[in-house]
DNA sequence: CTCGAACA
DNA sequence: TGTTCGAGG
Protein backbone atom coordinates (compact mmCIF):
# COMPACT_ATOMS: atom_id res chain seq x y z
CA UNK A 1 0.00 0.00 0.00
CA UNK A 2 0.85 4.03 -0.17
CA UNK A 3 2.85 3.66 2.93
CA UNK A 4 6.27 3.94 1.82
CA UNK A 5 4.95 7.53 -0.16
CA UNK A 6 6.17 9.29 2.57
CA UNK A 7 9.66 7.83 2.54
CA UNK A 8 9.96 9.74 -0.58
CA UNK A 9 8.90 12.98 1.47
CA UNK A 10 10.50 12.95 4.63
CA UNK A 11 13.88 14.34 6.23
CA UNK A 12 16.05 11.38 6.77
CA UNK A 13 19.57 11.07 7.97
CA UNK A 14 21.97 8.95 8.81
CA UNK A 15 23.61 9.06 12.53
CA UNK A 16 25.80 7.13 14.27
CA UNK A 17 24.79 5.41 17.34
CA UNK A 18 27.93 7.64 19.41
CA UNK A 19 25.41 10.32 18.37
CA UNK A 20 22.33 9.58 20.38
CA UNK A 21 24.15 8.09 23.22
CA UNK A 22 22.05 8.87 26.68
CA UNK A 23 18.98 8.97 24.52
CA UNK A 24 15.71 7.71 26.00
CA UNK A 25 13.65 6.21 22.73
CA UNK A 26 9.97 4.92 23.22
CA UNK A 27 9.74 1.80 20.99
CA UNK A 28 7.06 0.60 19.70
CA UNK A 29 6.94 -3.31 20.75
CA UNK A 30 5.43 -4.46 18.50
CA UNK A 31 7.23 -3.07 15.69
CA UNK A 32 10.44 -4.06 17.25
CA UNK A 33 9.62 -7.66 18.12
CA UNK A 34 8.26 -8.04 14.81
CA UNK A 35 11.39 -6.78 12.83
CA UNK A 36 13.71 -8.13 15.68
CA UNK A 37 11.83 -11.78 14.54
CA UNK A 38 12.00 -11.79 10.74
CA UNK A 39 15.03 -10.42 10.22
CA UNK A 40 17.75 -11.57 13.06
CA UNK A 41 16.33 -14.66 14.97
CA UNK A 42 14.43 -16.42 11.80
CA UNK A 43 11.17 -17.96 12.89
CA UNK A 44 12.22 -21.35 12.61
CA UNK A 45 9.70 -24.10 11.34
CA UNK A 46 11.84 -26.40 13.06
CA UNK A 47 10.95 -26.20 16.53
CA UNK A 48 14.01 -24.54 18.66
CA UNK A 49 12.21 -22.01 19.65
CA UNK A 50 8.93 -23.51 20.47
CA UNK A 51 8.27 -25.58 23.93
CA UNK A 52 7.06 -29.06 24.40
CA UNK A 53 3.82 -28.20 24.24
CA UNK A 54 4.26 -26.49 21.00
CA UNK A 55 4.25 -22.54 21.89
CA UNK A 56 6.44 -20.09 19.74
CA UNK A 57 8.85 -17.97 21.92
CA UNK A 58 11.45 -17.04 19.36
CA UNK A 59 10.69 -13.86 21.05
CA UNK A 60 12.36 -14.39 24.16
CA UNK A 61 15.66 -15.10 21.92
CA UNK A 62 14.77 -11.90 19.77
CA UNK A 63 14.92 -9.87 23.21
CA UNK A 64 17.93 -11.24 24.69
CA UNK A 65 19.62 -10.48 21.50
CA UNK A 66 18.36 -7.08 20.92
CA UNK A 67 18.74 -5.33 24.20
CA UNK A 68 22.61 -5.17 23.66
CA UNK A 69 22.38 -3.02 21.42
CA UNK A 70 20.49 -0.36 23.16
CA UNK A 71 22.76 -1.03 26.11
CA UNK A 72 25.96 -1.05 24.67
CA UNK A 73 25.18 2.35 23.33
CA UNK A 74 23.43 3.97 26.10
CA UNK A 75 20.50 4.58 25.15
CA UNK A 76 17.26 3.21 27.36
CA UNK A 77 14.69 1.85 25.55
CA UNK A 78 11.07 2.39 26.58
CA UNK A 79 8.72 -0.26 24.79
CA UNK A 80 5.39 0.68 23.97
CA UNK A 81 2.91 -2.04 23.84
CA UNK A 82 -0.57 -1.68 21.49
CA UNK A 83 -3.44 -1.55 23.05
CA UNK A 84 -7.31 -2.11 21.36
CA UNK A 85 -7.12 -2.20 17.62
CA UNK A 86 -8.59 0.19 15.72
CA UNK A 87 -11.81 -0.68 13.78
CA UNK A 88 -10.65 1.18 10.92
CA UNK A 89 -6.90 -1.45 10.59
CA UNK A 90 -9.47 -4.15 10.52
CA UNK A 91 -9.58 -4.07 6.49
CA UNK A 92 -5.33 -4.11 6.28
CA UNK A 93 -5.71 -7.29 9.53
CA UNK A 94 -7.75 -8.66 7.23
CA UNK A 95 -5.11 -8.82 4.15
CA UNK A 96 -2.49 -10.17 6.84
CA UNK A 97 -4.98 -12.75 8.13
CA UNK A 98 -5.69 -13.93 4.57
CA UNK A 99 -2.45 -13.80 3.23
CA UNK A 100 -1.50 -15.65 6.19
CA UNK A 101 -3.58 -18.21 5.36
CA UNK A 102 -2.70 -18.43 1.92
CA UNK A 103 0.81 -19.10 3.20
CA UNK A 104 -0.45 -21.74 5.62
CA UNK A 105 -1.93 -23.79 2.64
CA UNK A 106 1.08 -23.61 -0.06
CA UNK A 107 3.26 -24.70 3.17
CA UNK A 108 0.77 -27.70 3.68
CA UNK A 109 1.00 -28.52 -0.33
CA UNK A 110 5.13 -28.32 -0.32
CA UNK A 111 5.52 -30.89 2.41
CA UNK A 112 2.75 -32.61 1.14
CA UNK A 113 4.97 -32.93 -1.91
CA UNK A 114 7.91 -33.37 0.39
CA UNK A 115 9.59 -29.79 -0.19
CA UNK A 116 10.95 -29.39 3.17
CA UNK A 117 12.50 -26.15 2.34
CA UNK A 118 10.09 -24.82 0.51
CA UNK A 119 7.48 -25.36 3.28
CA UNK A 120 9.72 -24.16 5.95
CA UNK A 121 10.33 -20.73 3.58
CA UNK A 122 6.23 -20.67 3.59
CA UNK A 123 5.94 -21.43 7.35
CA UNK A 124 8.16 -18.77 8.04
CA UNK A 125 5.49 -15.93 6.95
CA UNK A 126 2.84 -17.39 8.70
CA UNK A 127 4.14 -16.41 12.27
CA UNK A 128 2.34 -13.75 13.98
CA UNK A 129 2.81 -11.79 17.69
CA UNK A 130 0.98 -14.11 19.72
CA UNK A 131 -0.40 -13.06 23.49
CA UNK A 132 2.01 -15.33 25.06
CA UNK A 133 4.63 -13.44 22.95
CA UNK A 134 3.76 -10.07 23.61
CA UNK A 135 3.12 -11.56 27.65
CA UNK A 136 6.71 -13.49 28.38
CA UNK A 137 8.06 -10.23 26.51
CA UNK A 138 6.71 -8.28 29.10
CA UNK A 139 7.97 -10.42 31.76
CA UNK A 140 11.38 -10.44 30.54
CA UNK A 141 11.75 -6.95 30.30
CA UNK A 142 10.19 -6.93 33.64
CA UNK A 143 13.37 -9.43 35.03
CA UNK A 144 15.81 -7.08 33.14
CA UNK A 145 14.51 -3.91 34.60
CA UNK A 146 13.63 -2.28 31.37
CA UNK A 147 10.53 -0.07 31.14
CA UNK A 148 7.29 -0.55 28.96
CA UNK A 149 3.88 0.97 29.10
CA UNK A 150 0.77 0.06 27.35
CA UNK A 151 -0.97 2.40 24.66
CA UNK A 152 -4.83 2.64 24.97
CA UNK A 153 -4.76 2.10 21.49
CA UNK A 154 -1.99 2.35 18.96
CA UNK A 155 1.75 1.93 20.11
CA UNK A 156 2.78 4.02 17.51
CA UNK A 157 0.36 7.13 18.42
CA UNK A 158 1.39 6.57 22.41
CA UNK A 159 5.43 6.44 21.57
CA UNK A 160 4.60 9.65 19.04
CA UNK A 161 2.70 12.00 21.66
CA UNK A 162 5.72 10.34 24.66
CA UNK A 163 8.23 12.19 21.80
CA UNK A 164 5.75 15.16 21.67
CA UNK A 165 5.76 15.59 25.36
CA UNK A 166 9.46 15.52 25.40
CA UNK A 167 9.15 12.48 28.26
CA UNK A 168 11.29 10.50 25.47
CA UNK A 169 13.85 11.88 22.84
CA UNK A 170 12.92 9.82 20.34
CA UNK A 171 9.67 7.07 18.95
CA UNK A 172 11.62 4.31 17.74
CA UNK A 173 10.01 2.62 14.81
CA UNK A 174 10.14 1.42 11.05
CA UNK A 175 7.01 2.54 10.55
CA UNK A 176 6.97 6.51 9.10
CA UNK A 177 2.99 6.89 10.36
CA UNK A 178 5.26 8.10 13.36
CA UNK A 179 5.25 11.34 10.98
CA UNK A 180 1.57 11.37 11.15
CA UNK A 181 1.22 10.87 14.30
CA UNK A 182 3.69 13.89 15.61
CA UNK A 183 6.61 12.21 16.86
CA UNK A 184 9.07 15.02 16.33
CA UNK A 185 12.15 13.00 16.00
CA UNK A 186 12.21 9.42 15.10
CA UNK A 187 14.88 6.69 15.01
CA UNK A 188 14.84 3.95 12.40
CA UNK A 189 16.91 1.04 11.68
CA UNK A 190 17.84 0.79 15.96
CA UNK A 191 18.13 -3.25 14.98
CA UNK A 192 20.52 -3.15 12.25
CA UNK A 193 23.93 -3.27 12.02
CA UNK A 194 24.72 -0.19 10.19
CA UNK A 195 24.02 3.28 11.53
CA UNK A 196 20.71 4.72 12.37
CA UNK A 197 18.28 6.72 10.78
CA UNK A 198 16.71 9.76 12.19
CA UNK A 199 13.70 11.25 10.88
CA UNK A 200 12.86 14.91 11.24
CA UNK A 201 8.91 16.10 11.27
CA UNK A 202 9.92 20.16 11.19
CA UNK A 203 12.22 19.33 8.39
CA UNK A 204 10.10 17.35 6.53
CA UNK A 205 7.21 20.04 6.78
CA UNK A 206 10.02 22.59 5.76
CA UNK A 207 11.21 20.80 2.18
CA UNK A 208 7.70 20.63 1.14
CA UNK A 209 5.86 23.86 2.45
CA UNK A 210 3.47 21.77 4.75
CA UNK A 211 1.55 22.57 7.60
CA UNK A 212 1.53 18.83 9.95
CA UNK A 213 -2.28 19.19 9.47
CA UNK A 214 -1.39 19.42 5.25
CA UNK A 215 1.21 16.70 5.68
CA UNK A 216 -1.45 13.54 7.33
CA UNK A 217 -3.84 15.10 4.41
CA UNK A 218 -0.93 14.30 1.99
CA UNK A 219 -0.35 10.55 3.61
CA UNK A 220 -4.30 9.60 3.84
CA UNK A 221 -4.24 10.58 0.12
CA UNK A 222 -1.40 7.93 -0.72
CA UNK A 223 -3.27 5.50 1.59
CA UNK A 224 -2.07 4.42 5.25
CA UNK A 225 -2.78 1.47 7.25
CA UNK A 226 -5.82 2.56 8.28
CA UNK A 227 -7.08 3.75 4.79
CA UNK A 228 -7.32 3.10 0.99
CA UNK A 229 -5.01 6.30 -0.28
CA UNK A 230 -6.57 7.64 -4.18
CA UNK A 231 -5.57 5.49 -6.87
CA UNK A 232 -2.85 7.56 -9.24
CA UNK A 233 -1.94 9.89 -6.35
CA UNK A 234 2.07 9.18 -4.95
CA UNK A 235 4.06 11.22 -3.09
CA UNK A 236 4.66 14.11 -5.35
CA UNK A 237 1.32 14.54 -6.84
CA UNK A 238 -0.36 13.94 -3.18
CA UNK A 239 1.31 17.20 -2.26
CA UNK A 240 0.96 19.29 -5.28
CA UNK A 241 -2.51 18.55 -4.93
CA UNK A 242 -2.89 19.48 -1.17
CA UNK A 243 -0.51 22.81 -1.99
CA UNK A 244 -3.24 23.27 -4.76
CA UNK A 245 -6.47 22.89 -2.98
CA UNK A 246 -5.35 23.24 0.75
CA UNK A 247 -6.80 19.97 2.45
CA UNK A 248 -7.70 16.48 2.09
CA UNK A 249 -11.72 17.52 1.50
CA UNK A 250 -10.61 20.15 -1.12
CA UNK A 251 -8.35 17.29 -3.52
CA UNK A 252 -10.98 15.12 -2.93
CA UNK A 253 -13.83 17.48 -4.04
CA UNK A 254 -11.47 18.56 -6.98
CA UNK A 255 -10.77 14.90 -8.14
CA UNK A 256 -14.34 13.56 -7.72
CA UNK A 257 -13.02 10.64 -5.60
CA UNK A 258 -13.50 9.34 -1.77
CA UNK A 259 -11.99 7.49 0.82
CA UNK A 260 -13.89 5.98 3.49
CA UNK A 261 -13.93 6.78 6.79
CA UNK A 262 -12.04 10.09 6.15
CA UNK A 263 -13.13 12.14 8.85
CA UNK A 264 -11.99 9.05 11.47
CA UNK A 265 -8.69 8.71 9.77
CA UNK A 266 -7.59 12.19 9.87
CA UNK A 267 -8.84 12.27 13.34
CA UNK A 268 -7.23 9.14 14.44
CA UNK A 269 -3.93 11.09 13.27
CA UNK A 270 -4.84 14.27 14.64
CA UNK A 271 -5.87 13.32 17.96
CA UNK A 272 -4.97 9.96 18.89
CA UNK A 273 -6.15 7.72 21.22
CA UNK A 274 -3.21 8.67 24.15
CA UNK A 275 -2.50 8.60 27.47
CA UNK A 276 -0.36 10.62 29.59
CA UNK A 277 -0.51 8.30 32.65
CA UNK A 278 2.70 6.78 32.64
CA UNK A 279 5.95 6.88 33.70
CA UNK A 280 9.46 5.07 33.98
CA UNK A 281 12.59 4.87 35.61
CA UNK A 282 15.72 5.02 33.21
CA UNK A 283 17.95 3.90 35.70
CA UNK A 284 17.84 0.15 35.02
CA UNK A 285 19.35 -2.39 37.46
CA UNK A 286 18.20 -5.90 35.69
CA UNK A 287 18.12 -9.37 37.42
CA UNK A 288 20.27 -11.11 34.61
CA UNK A 289 20.27 -14.54 36.94
CA UNK A 290 16.69 -14.69 36.86
CA UNK A 291 16.07 -13.26 33.40
CA UNK A 292 18.41 -16.58 32.12
CA UNK A 293 16.24 -18.88 34.47
CA UNK A 294 13.16 -17.88 33.19
CA UNK A 295 14.35 -18.19 29.19
CA UNK A 296 16.16 -21.13 29.32
CA UNK A 297 14.27 -22.90 32.14
CA UNK A 298 10.57 -22.17 32.26
CA UNK A 299 10.45 -21.58 28.47
CA UNK A 300 13.26 -24.07 27.20
CA UNK A 301 15.17 -21.84 25.07
CA UNK A 302 18.67 -23.91 24.45
CA UNK A 303 21.16 -22.27 26.95
CA UNK A 304 23.49 -21.58 23.98
CA UNK A 305 21.57 -19.40 21.75
CA UNK A 306 20.86 -17.02 24.07
CA UNK A 307 24.36 -17.25 25.97
CA UNK A 308 26.31 -14.59 24.10
CA UNK A 309 23.14 -12.32 24.21
CA UNK A 310 22.78 -12.00 28.44
CA UNK A 311 26.75 -12.19 28.37
CA UNK A 312 26.88 -8.86 26.39
CA UNK A 313 24.12 -7.36 28.57
CA UNK A 314 26.53 -8.54 31.71
CA UNK A 315 29.17 -6.77 30.05
CA UNK A 316 27.08 -3.38 29.36
CA UNK A 317 26.16 -3.60 32.69
CA UNK A 318 29.78 -4.13 34.51
CA UNK A 319 31.36 -1.54 32.04
CA UNK A 320 28.77 1.29 31.58
CA UNK A 321 27.04 0.49 34.79
CA UNK A 322 23.04 0.52 33.71
CA UNK A 323 22.16 1.47 37.28
CA UNK A 324 24.30 4.92 36.71
CA UNK A 325 21.54 6.07 33.90
CA UNK A 326 19.22 8.91 34.99
C1' DC B 1 8.67 -2.51 4.72
C1' DT B 2 12.10 -2.63 0.57
C1' DC B 3 13.49 -3.42 -3.91
C1' DG B 4 13.09 -3.80 -8.83
C1' DA B 5 10.35 -4.23 -12.97
C1' DA B 6 6.25 -2.87 -15.63
C1' DC B 7 3.57 0.83 -17.12
C1' DA B 8 1.11 5.18 -18.22
C1' DT C 1 8.91 10.98 -14.22
C1' DG C 2 5.82 9.11 -10.86
C1' DT C 3 2.78 5.30 -9.60
C1' DT C 4 1.62 0.57 -9.20
C1' DC C 5 2.45 -4.18 -8.53
C1' DG C 6 4.69 -8.43 -7.14
C1' DA C 7 8.14 -10.99 -4.51
C1' DG C 8 10.96 -11.47 -0.54
C1' DG C 9 12.12 -10.67 4.42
Amino acid sequence: MGNAALRELAAIEEVPFEEISGAVVAIDAHNWLYRYLTTTVKWTADGVYTTADGTEVANLVGVVQGLPKFFEHDIVPVFVFDGVVTDLKEAEIDDRRAAKERAEAEARAARERGDRVEAARLEARTQSLTETIQQTTRELLELLDVPYIEAPAEGEAQAAHMAKAGDVDYAGTEDYDALLFGAPLTLRQITSKGDSERMDLEATLAAHELTYEQLVDVGILCGTDFNEGVHGLGPKTAVKAIHEHGDLMSVLDARNAAIDDVESVRELFLDPDVTDDYGFDTALSPDIEAARTFVVEDWEIPADEVARGFERIEESVTQTGLDQWT
